[in-house]
DNA sequence: ACCTGAACACCGTTCAAGT
DNA sequence: ACCTGAACACCGTTCAAGT
């Protein structure tokens, strides 16, 4: 795991290959197939060695706080590591991984009064809106640091505002459940 | 691209190669690249002429409506080939295609009470909820249909309910934002 | 303008064989 | 249990050469 984080905060996920991986211990291809059954599982335990180096959403009190925290925690996380939004997002689709973002963020409702039943599908719509937004600001990072000079000394972070602004967006519908379940418990 | 969609909806995403479309074409591989100058650009295509075939949101008269209604026809395009959402939510990350989905939305907010500069961040959230859904949807279908039995003859479409529930909260988190502008206007 | 043929530098995975 | 060596069936891309 140690290998393969360094080869991909080097030189990126496509050069994540099993040959790369074999290469950077000292072994044949081959020898990674007596520990990993294939390319996507490795991927899988690669993807979960990076949140638990990366991913520490730190305490707060309120569940809405909360939710922003895990969410900001996730996004330094892939941020973190070169292609990291792209492998734990194509992991985490695949379910080969990844778990621990999705349970933080249902753990995060603890106490709120969104329903049981409706946790789940806020903690996925926040993950989507993570996973999706921090990809593309990822790419974008990676495309200009490779591309134009910066013809605007453009200044710094303009994306962490975008990402604050449409998770703003998405707590907010969240919040839209937990006043009606309040509402619900209020009329009984 | 015609012979290409036939290729990605028989075989899947991973058999789209060069040397399989320019196999399908009766052509050598090094032909394609006088049409185009890499495999990404190719799959931008792609990607564009699968919605140009199923992307077709109706007319909806209210914009919350509307923003369902786009909602909804993306994630039918993208369920109507194999392997769409991938394709498409890839090809959206690195910025080669697929931007109609993104324009859509944009232009379903015309006539709300949600600010200009507020329009493209709740178009971006609804479009990663849609593909980030779409895609754990569709990954989740087609593992199923490679894998054990329909243990519980599980009854049709649980994920159509599910897509729904969530896009419902993020348009209630666009629309705190119309609401929060039109008491703006009304207070000025 | 459009294509072929051949080559370069890679892939993931399997499998017999070794220790 | 863990690894090597060799092979199989592929990749994307480049480039001289043809018409």
């Amino acid at each position: 795991m140690a290998a393969a984080l360094r080869l991909l905060d080097d030189h990126g996920l496509a050069d994540l290959s099993m040959r790369r991986v074999a290469g950077e211990l000292g072994l044949q291809p081959s020898a990674l197939y007596h520990h990993v059954s294939n390319k996507q599982q490795l991927l899988g335990l690669v993807s979960d060695a990076l949140l638990e180096r990366a991913f520490h959403p730190g305490p707060a009190t309120t569940w809405d706080t909360r939710l922003v925290a895990v969410a900001a925690a996730l996004r330094d996380a892939l941020l973190a590591f070169r292609d990291g939004a792209e492998l734990v997002a194509s992991t985490i689709a695949f379910g080969l991984g990844g778990r621990a973002p999705y349970d933080a963020l249902v753990s995060a409702l603890d106490g709120s009064d969104v329903s049981a039943g409706q946790r789940p599908t806020a903690a996925r719509t926040v993950l989507h809106y993570v996973l999706g937004q921090t990809l593309q600001e990822q790419t974008r990072l990676q495309a200009d640091s490779l591309g134009a000079l910066p013809t605007g000394v453009s200044g710094p972070a303009v994306e962490e505002s975008d990402f604050l602004d449409g998770l703003a967006m998405v707590v907010d519908g969240v919040r839209v459940r937990a006043a009606a379940g309040s509402r619900v418990d209020e009329g009984a």
